[in-house]
DNA sequence: TTTAAAAATACAATCGATTGTATATATTAT
DNA sequence: ATAATATATACAATCGATTGTATTTTTAAA
C-alpha cells in the first residue's frame, strides 16, 4: 500500500458528499439515487479508485479467504487440486493463501497458526504424514471456521472429507493384478496413521483373501513413498528368497523409482517378471515406458469439489452433515506394466 | 473470522490496562516493562489470543502480502516457483496470494486487480502467452508497487527479471545437437511475444550459423507448445521432404509429446533417426525412455531469488537499478535422446 | 524531602470502509 | 398550501490494532 491511494473519502470530497453515500453507491445500494451512483462511479473511475479489501474486510468481520495446507505443492496431485480449489475460489469471490506443510507437523502447525491470523473464513487441507496431533486443527472447528478435508484426512476430527474409495479401488487395483495370473503381490504402503494408506492396504489384503492367495506381511513395505523409499522397497523385495510377482504401490512416485531401479539394476523386466501397479496417475506414469497401471485421481476435480463444499459450508447453506464423506470417482487406468506375466526364465529358455 | 475472537482490548479490560499497552507488550516495545510484557504475554495466551492481521495492516498501511501471477499453478516448473517463493516469503513474513492466468490476456487483468485491491506489496509474475498489452502490469509500477519477473517477462516495462540465459543456454543445445553430427536440426518455437522463446530461437539461429549450417525457417515450429502443438509439430516436420535429423523444442511437454507420437505412429527411432532436446527439465524428462536431452532450470531456485528480490526491493533495500536483470545458472543435461546418430535404414541393412 | 529526569502507562486519533440512525429533501395526498 | 409519506443523503460509531502525545509513576539527583 502506497502513499497516495485514493479512498471513498477523496470521492466524497472531490463530489462535496458523504463518504457513507459513496460506500453505498459503489455497492450499488437502492438506498442511493441511480443518478448519484452513476456520478460517484464516474469520479471513482477519474481519480483512480480502487477498493481496499483488507478496510472492507475488517469492518465486515470476513476476510473473503481460504486457507489451504498441502504436503507440498509443486507434487501433481496437489497442484492440480490447488488449481481447482483456485478456480471455484475466485469465481466466488475468495483468495487463496496457499501453505505447505513438507509433511512435517511442525510446519503444519505453523501454518496453521498463519491461516489463523489471517482470519481465513474455511480450511481446506491435506495432512502431513507426519501428523498425530490434530488441536492445531481442531481449533478452527472449535471457532467455528469450517474445515474440508481432501484426500488425506484426519479420522478424529469431525469434518467434511473429499476422498475417494481407497479401499474399493485398492481392491479393484489388486484383483486386476491377480486376473493377471499375480499370485505373490508385494505392496508399498505409507504411514499407517494416513487413513487413505490404511484403506489401500486393507482393500488390498481383502482382494486377495478374496481370491484365496494368503496375505504375507514380508510383501508390505511401508515407508514415505518416496523416490529413495521406491528403490529401498524394491530391493528389500528382490532381496526375499520368493520374490513377489507384482507389485502395488500406493503412489506412483515410489512405483516408477521402483521400475526405473529395476531396469537399470536388474536383469528383470516389466511387466514379464513383475508387474506394476501405482495410485494416482501422475503425468509420469503415462510416459514411463512401459506405461504404468494405476488409478486416476483428478486432483482438478477433487479440489473444486472440495472448494464449492467448503464455500457452501462457510456460507451455512449447506444441509449435509459437517462430517459428510463425499467420494470422488476414480478409475482404474490399464497399462502395459500390469500386463502379461512372462517370467524371464521361460524367456531365457526360448533364446 | 468469527464472534467470540479476543481482541487486544479483552486482554487490556481482563487486567486493567490500556490497549496500546498490550500492543506494545505483544511487539516486545522497550516501552513497556518487561514484567508487564510477560504478564500480557501469559495472559493473552491463557485468553486464547490470536493477533487479526487485517486490522493491523489497515494501521501501518502494509499487507505483508506478496501477489503471484502465473500461467499455470499445475505445470512444474511454476509449482516449484511457487513452493521457492512460499518458502522466501513465509520466511520474511509475507502472505502470498497466487492467482493463474492460464495464459490468457484477460484472465491476467483480472488478477492484478484482484491482487491490488488486496493491496500487495509487491508482485510475482511470469506473463501470460496470449499478453501483448501491458497496461496492468505497468499500473503496480506507476503505484510504486515492486514488481519482479520470473523466466516469462515484459520487454517494455521497467522492471527486475529473473530469468536464464535463454539465447546462451539454446546456443548450447543447438551446438551440442550440431556436435553430434546433426545437420538439419528443427526448433519448435512458442509466441513470439514472449522473449524467452525469440531469445532461443535466435540462439538456436547463431549456433546454427557459427558451425556452418543453414537456418531454414521452415524447420521451425512455432506454437503454445502444448502437448497437441508438439504431435501437430513433429507431423508437420515429418512431412516435409527433407525431413530434420534432430529436434530442439523450447519445453519439455511438447518435446515428449512428439516424442511419443513418433514410437507409436512412426517407424523411426529416437535418436537413431532423429535427435530430441527440449528446455525445462521437467519431471517427465527423467522418465520417457529414452531420456530426454534437456535444460534444468530450477523452479525452486528461480522463484527463491525473485522472492528475496522483491522482498528487498519492498523494503528499499536494494541498491541495484530496478530494471536489473538476474540471470541464473542453467545447465545442459545430456541425456539418451540426443545419442548417437543411427539412421533406421542403416540400422536395417545391418539386421 | 523536594525536584528533576526517566520510565511506564494511558489517552485518543487513525487506517478505509460499512451500516444503523438521524436529518434533509422531494413527492403525494388532502 | 400543508401535513404525511417516501426518498435521498448525512452523521457517527465501528471493526482491531498501532502510535504520537500526554499523563502518571518511579527512580535518581540535589
Amino acid at each position: 500500500m502506497k502513499k497516495g491511494r485514493v479512498t471513498i473519502h477523496d470521492i466524497a470530497r472531490h463530489l462535496n458528499i458523504d463518504g457513507s453515500t459513496v460506500s453505498r453507491a459503489l455497492n450499488n445500494s437502492p438506498r442511493v439515487k441511480p443518478k448519484t451512483i452513476e456520478k460517484i462511479k464516474k469520479a471513482a473511475k477519474e481519480l483512480g479508485y480502487k477498493p481496499n479489501v483488507m478496510a472492507a474486510n475488517l469492518r465486515t468481520q470476513s476476510s473473503k479467504t481460504i486457507g489451504v495446507i498441502v504436503p507440498w505443492i509443486s507434487r501433481y496431485f496437489f497442484s492440480s487440486a490447488i488449481s481447482g480449489i483456485e478456480e471455484i475460489a475466485y469465481a466466488e469471490g475468495y483468495n487463496v493463501i496457499i501453505c505447505q506443510s513438507h509433511d512435517e507437523y511442525d510446519r503444519e502447525v505453523a501454518n496453521a497458526y498463519t491461516l489463523f491470523a489471517n482470519r481465513v473464513e474455511g480450511i481446506l487441507t491435506s495432512v502431513a504424514m507426519d501428523t498425530v496431533k490434530y488441536d492445531h486443527l481442531e481449533q478452527f472447528i472449535d471457532e467455528g471456521i469450517p474445515l474440508v478435508f481432501f484426500d488425506r484426512y484426519a479420522p478424529d476430527i469431525q469434518a467434511c472429507r473429499v476422498v475417494i474409495d481407497d479401499f474399493q479401488t485398492a481392491y479393484q487395483v489388486t484383483e486386476h493384478l491377480i486376473s493377471g495370473g499375480r499370485k505373490r503381490i508385494a505392496h508399498f504402503s505409507g504411514p499407517s496413521n494416513l487413513n487413505i494408506y490404511t484403506d489401500r492396504l486393507n482393500g488390498y489384503k481383502k482382494a486377495l483373501e478374496d481370491y484365496g492367495l494368503v496375505f504375507d506381511p514380508n510383501l508390505v513395505f511401508e515407508s514415505r513413498l518416496l523416490i529413495d523409499d521406491g528403490v529401498e522397497g524394491i530391493k528389500y523385495l528382490l532381496s526375499l528368497p520368493d520374490r513377489p510377482d507384482a507389485l502395488f504401490s500406493s503412489n506412483d512416485l515410489a512405483a516408477i523409482a521402483a521400475m526405473k531401479y529395476i531396469h537399470q539394476n536388474t536383469p528383470f523386466s516389466v511387466p514379464g517378471d513383475i508387474a506394476f501397479a501405482g495410485f494416482s496417475n501422475s503425468p509420469s506414469a503415462s510416459i514411463i515406458d512401459p506405461g504404468l497401471t494405476t488409478v486416476d485421481q483428478s486432483g482438478e476435480e477433487i479440489g473444486k469439489i472440495a472448494a464449492k463444499r467448503l464455500i457452501a459450508e462457510i456460507r451455512g447453506e449447506t444441509d449435509k452433515g459437517v462430517n459428510e464423506i463425499v467420494t470422488i470417482n476414480s478409475n482404474l487406468i490399464v497399462r502395459e506394466s500390469s500386463g502379461e506375466k512372462v517370467p524371464r526364465l521361460v524367456k531365457q529358455a526360448k533364446s
